[in-house]
DNA sequence: CCTTGACCTTCCCGTCACGGGAACCTTTAT
DNA sequence: ATAAAGGTTCCCGTGACGGGAAGGTCAAGG
């Protein structure tokens, strides 16, 4: 199979498929014409990646899962472990976002969104006003 | 005021004032010596950056905030428009990633974490198995 | 035979917002 | 005088690719 079928199998671009090579993901052969010539596996190991990828493991997790995946003797506690890990991250990331989006949203319903200057956005960037007195 | 002082005083690294520098965000001016010399405006124009940076806008919008935040002819409607273009992608994070979680927090549980190799979470990088008859 | 067009190849730059560190200079303290 | 603690510029690395140039290859059609 050549790089471009691989890539409508896998849901991959052929310039990620690429790059998963360089870094050693991936070891498909050479056809004489200097081709890269993917075999059946391979094909299988990219929609693993894909959907690691796509469930927003990093491409070093995706190694580690890899090596797993094709290690029989693994244990499933690795793999947990990698996922709870992961989960974790999430979590934070979430957390992190919904917070300043209660922020966000806060300021955006303070601000009139006219044509006149006054805005509590800006007021809240520009930081504590000095009082009446200061 | 020389960098360090302002560091602290923003809660921006020196790193990233000079970077801010680089591109434009201030211009602080030289003493003799080749050292910055930090004044007011720019220290306030500096924690203005933090802060909206805390929020999540991207250097682009802080470049824009920061010319709203001078213009004193602006309307608050562009800074409002700003600030919901900015909410809404922050939205569609949150649930992107609440998404994944979803997932992740599924195989997880079904993951049983043991010493042995069956592991859920990997069948479902594998994608879907052939049946007992393919 | 020649051309067109769709593939493929490698290579290098750009992304985003800095951080790390080298090599060097200035100031401050002892 | 010296050492530590600042400052300066410059360049590389990050993560995971995308864009695009310059060129090789292959199948179809005139």
């Amino acid at each position: 199979m050549k790089i471009g079928d691989v890539a409508e199998a896998s849901g991959l671009s052929a310039k990620t498929i690429r790059y998963y090579e360089d870094i050693g993901l991936v070891r498909p052969l050479r056809g004489e014409n200097g081709y890269r010539d993917f075999a059946g596996a391979d094909v299988h190991k990219l929609r693993f990646l894909a959907r690691a990828r796509s469930l927003g493991f990093s491409i070093n997790d995706c190694r580690i899962l890899l090596s797993l995946y094709e290690d029989r003797s693994r244990a499933s506690a690795d793999v947990k472990a990698l996922a709870e890990a992961h989960l974790r991250r999430v979590d934070r990331k979430v957390a992190e976002l919904e917070g300043l989006r209660g922020t966000l949203r806060h300021l955006v319903m303070q601000c009139h969104g006219d044509e006149r200057p006054e805005c509590p956005i800006l007021d809240d960037l520009a930081g504590p006003k000095a009082g009446h007195d200061g």
